[in-house]
RNA sequence: GGGCGGUUAGCUCAGCUGGUUAGAGCGCCACGUUGACAUCGUGGAGGUCACUGGUUCGAGUCCAGUAUCGCCCACCA
């Protein structure tokens, strides 16, 4: 019976051993709960460890975590896990957010079931009915975390619509009022008609479409048999135009300037001014100027002291400045006012014509530029310390190339529209007294009075755009603005780690909050992970049908499994795809690593094998070149992850361990392993000592990356340790390079009398004689004679290895590699002709080697630029094939045929 | 309009500082139950590294250009 030393764990995971095959289930089953309530998830106490923090992007309380927070959990969890075992006091905060308007639309969506819209229920009902949802939900997702694994510290779990973080949001709000950067101003903002909000430049998509250019013509005020021609995409906008432009040096209009035009339908006056802007390539030169309603011409207008006719009401419907149109929806307006201008002969010419539209990010309707009054922060003095961090490489970019576009984000800021006409979210702190007229800016939650003249105040009804709190989140989840230790402590944090689709949204935001209220960049290291597809390389959305629910393919793979495979199968800043042969297929492996334990255990407790707490001592005198070899790969793979972890190259770490076990441990060592284990007694010590000392660093190496599986694993070995999360992180040892490269000639012979046998069609069950001529290499075969006899499967008895030149018999099968060859009597069973033609494309392929190399060492540039170890290579190369060349040429002179 | 990325085996992707015969998983073919694993083993087939130039002794890797797919940014009405 294997069983556990950990009667904790044990108890724990209801492991007593391991059972004969890996099951997701049962590994996982408690002790996701055992970790935690062990306070395994809190960082390291100790002052002098350094701390090593992520703030985990908290998801939308909108929803079911996808495989996107699974992606996001698998790495993060990565890096924490990874600092925790070095020692360092790794902290992630967890994090859930209100996600503004998103969260009000999905309230909004589910009373409408009930036949309700959010006024009938007013604002403080429905803030409640949102406030519910949100708990409900938030205990869900929480759940989902669990089950992926997250070793993040729920004590210090954080909402944004928490006090404290909205707390942080009043008192960042009044600092940057008092200094200037956030004002009150009307300008022309992105308006959603169907959310009733303004909305900021990022919250507005374009995308392309199919419309028209309509030529109008505008009849001259003086003379209305002449007109001048005007090109829009969006006629309907004419109600609310006050003038029209065309370019100075225009001479088919210079004439015109100064005079006036007469709108059509309404019978407006409208001025003809020359302004730059104009370009008068375009469409027929002369432009129709819409101030309330279109970026470029609300510029426009201010520098001509235009009239803004705002012809829109909040919920898209055409107000009293539309004439005949008032009332109607600005969506059926475009067609009404066309048709309409047909009819008065207005429309010159329609064109066909491809232009961007902006639609809501949040419901996808269109959005409608308009004048409105709406709360801003000043973005240049913000963004100027933020693009010297990145600059200057105080915050990097994984992959680097997200710097540019950062920086080219940075530098071309407008202005963000920071108010929301919503109900969820921060509500703005700013008061206006009904008596005296002032306006007051509040960190406290409510304000009762006037501070000035004590009268009524009234708080401003809107809500902050949901990214400004999110902004905050580095330090305003650490207890912020009061100066806690965890702040002290914790604050910047290391690594930033999320999705690049809210570089903008979110990290940017981020850099320039924590320079402006902490005095320096919340981290150091921004990680951009890809987009989740589907099989066919689609996004994933709920109206597609393809979102992948995480917790299904835990149930059935493990949460080990899906972290594997979203993290091997990734790099930073790409989009990948997600099957389920590939989760599937990291199960297999996770499989692979439980059954070589179960092998390795055998052994390790047939042998009573001791570990110390912190895993077992490297074996001091292997006894054999295998033993030899593992042990140098162990440690040579042990620097390379070390490396690649520094590197944040996640993805190759875990595929190059991967690779390490089932590769080398489990098809070479242990395979070799087989035969040793009936050798004597020092021989069967030494391969169980290897085996617990290969297996107990493996667990830990792959710990970060399947940390169930590990745990359950690593508490099956005879050690002492509490659990592998908190065991040290392995570094390396000596490597041996002679070792390996010996044991690589011996596993290449094995290679090539199995594939001679497969060739001529030796059963896999036969045991065949063989003789190997090995030359200078022949101790090492001698040293492993026992290792080849069982691979190749050659019988032990009849093997013989020798450093004479074999003396092939008729019917020998020649087996030849660069070190050795080995003549396999085959009697009965080899075909001449076969034979011959085997040994000719044996031939062919050494002789293309040695042309290869000759051709490489007789360039004179190669071996005077070269380096030395380079050439080396080569010339070893060409005389291993000049020598089987030989071999092989005798050997074919022998066949008369 | 500007910027960025992908293009490597039938499929999904690695290939990190240029250096032997370009790798893995899945799929495929042929065998196969040795002290773990059929969620497996052994052997094998399969690639003009999108294309064209260039730099270099040497290019999948660096440079320039082309094609193609995709993404981001952008107030030409």
């Amino acid at each position: 019976m294997l069983s556990s030393n950990n009667e904790e764990a044990g108890r724990h995971l209801g492991v007593d051993g391991l059972a004969p095959s890996f099951d997701p289930a049962e590994v996982e089953q408690g002790l996701y709960d055992w970790w935690d309530e062990s306070g395994f998830f809190q960082p390291n106490e100790d002052p002098s460890a350094k701390p090593f923090v992520i703030v985990m992007p908290p998801p939308n309380v909108t929803g079911e975590l996808h495989v996107g927070h699974a992606l996001f959990v698998a790495l993060q969890d990565l890096m924490i896990r990874w600092h925790r075992m070095k020692g360092d006091a790794a902290l992630w905060i967890p994090g859930a957010d209100h996600a503004g308007i998103a969260g009000q639309w999905v309230v909004e969506r589910q009373i409408a079931e009930e036949g309700l819209t959010r006024h009938d229920l007013g604002r403080e009902a429905f803030v409640e009915r949102v406030w519910e949802y949100m708990h409900r939900l938030r205990g869900r997702i929480r759940e989902q975390m669990r089950t992926l694994g997250a070793s993040c510290d729920w004590t210090r779990f954080a909402f944004t619509m928490d006090p404290g973080p909205s707390h942080a949001v009043r008192v960042v709000f009044k600092h940057l009022h008092d200094k200037g950067l956030i004002y009150r101003g009307t300008r022309l903002i992105s308006w959603c008609p169907r959310c009733m909000t303004a909305l900021s430049d990022l919250e507005v998509v374009h995308k392309d479409v199919d419309g028209h250019l309509w030529h109008i013509a505008y009849p001259l005020t003086g003379d209305p048999s002449r007109s001048i021609v005007v090109a829009t995409t969006r006629p309907e906008t004419m109600l609310g135009d006050s003038g029209v432009a065309v370019h100075p040096d225009d001479a088919r209009y210079v004439a015109e300037v100064g005079q006036t035009l007469t709108l059509p339908i309404l019978n407006r006056e409208l001025p003809i001014f020359a302004d730059d802007a104009v370009d008068p390539a375009f469409g027929s030169g002369a432009v129709k100027v819409t101030p309330a309603h279109d970026p470029n011409d609300f510029e426009l207008g201010k520098r001509h002291h235009l009239e803004q006719i705002n012809i829109l009401e909040r919920n898209g419907t055409l107000n009293q400045h539309a004439g005949p149109f008032a009332g109607m929806h600005i969506s059926a307006a475009r067609e009404a006012v066309v048709e309409r201008l047909k009819q008065d002969n207005a429309i010159v010419r329609i064109e066909e014509h491809r232009h961007a539209v902006g639609h809501c990010e949040r419901c996808g309707s269109v959005v409608e530029p308009t004048i409105s009054e709406q709360w801003f922060v000043k973005m240049q003095p913000l963004a100027e310390p933020a693009i010297k961090v990145a600059k200057d490489g105080t915050v990097a970019f994984v992959p680097d190339r997200f710097r540019g576009v950062y920086l080219n984000w940075m530098e071309n800021i407008h202005d963000w529209c920071i108010s929301r006409q919503l109900w969820w979210g921060h509500r703005i702190p700013v008061w206006y007294c009904q008596t005296c007229g002032e306006t007051t800016v509040a960190v406290e939650e409510t304000l009762d009075e006037c501070p000035g003249c004590g009268g009524h105040v009234m708080q401003d009804p809107d809500v902050l755009d949901t990214w400004f709190s999110s902004g905050l989140w580095p330090y305003s989840t650490l207890g912020w603005p009061e100066q806690t230790d965890d702040l002290q402590r914790f604050y910047p944090s290391d690594v930033m780690e999320t999705g690049y689709e809210i570089l903008f949204f979110w990290v940017a935001r981020m850099v320039f909050f924590g320079i402006e209220m902490m005095g320096e960049p919340p981290f150091h290291t921004v990680y951009l992970h890809g987009t989740v597809r589907d099989t066919e390389g689609l996004k994933m959305s709920k109206t597609k049908g393809n979102v992948l629910d995480p917790t299904e393919i835990t149930a059935t793979f493990g949460s080990d499994a899906l972290r594997f495979a979203l993290v091997t199968q990734g790099s930073p800043g790409l989009d990948m795809r997600l099957s389920m042969t590939l989760v599937e297929s990291s199960r297999n492996f996770i499989n692979k690593l439980w059954n070589a334990t179960r092998f390795g255990l055998r052994a390790i407790n047939e042998c009573e094998i001791a570990m110390a707490e912190d895993g077992p001592a490297r074996p001091e005198e292997p006894a054999s070149l295998v033993d030899r070899w593992i042990l140098s790969r162990i440690e040579a793979v042990t620097v390379d992850t070390n490396r690649l972890l520094d590197s944040h190259l996640y993805g190759e770490a875990g595929r190059q361990l991967r690779e390490f076990v089932w590769t080398e441990l489990c098809d070479w060592y242990i395979e070799a392993a087989k035969v040793r284990l009936r050798g004597t007694e020092t021989e069967r010590q030494v391969v169980a000592q290897v085996l617990a000392y290969v297996l107990e660093r493996v667990m830990r190496l792959l710990h970060p990356f399947l940390p169930f599986a590990t745990e359950a694993i690593w508490q099956a070995l005879p050690h002492q340790g509490k659990s592998v999360m908190i065991s040290t992180w392995p570094v390396a040892q000596r490597t041996d390079s002679d070792a390996e490269q010996r044991w690589l000639r011996v596993s290449e012979l094995i290679v090539r009398i199995r594939n001679a046998r497969a060739e001529v069609g030796v059963e896999a069950a036969r045991w065949i004689p063989a003789t190997i001529h090995a030359g200078e290499f022949h101790g090492d075969f001698t040293a492993v004679a026992s290792e080849i006899s069982a691979l190749a499967r050659v019988d032990s008895e009849q093997l013989m290895i020798s450093n004479l030149a074999a003396q092939p018999g008729e019917s020998d099968v020649v087996v030849v590699t660069d070190d050795a060859v080995a003549v396999l009597p085959l009697v009965g069973l080899v075909d001449l002709a076969e034979e011959r033609d085997r040994l000719q494309k044996d031939l062919e392929a050494a002789e293309l080697e040695r042309a290869r190399a000759t051709a490489q060492l007789s360039n004179p540039g190669f071996v005077d630029k070269a380096p030395r170890h380079v050439v080396d290579v080569q010339r070893e190369r060409l005389s291993a094939a000049e020598e089987k060349i030989a071999v092989i040429s005798e050997r074919l002179a022998t066949f008369s045929v």
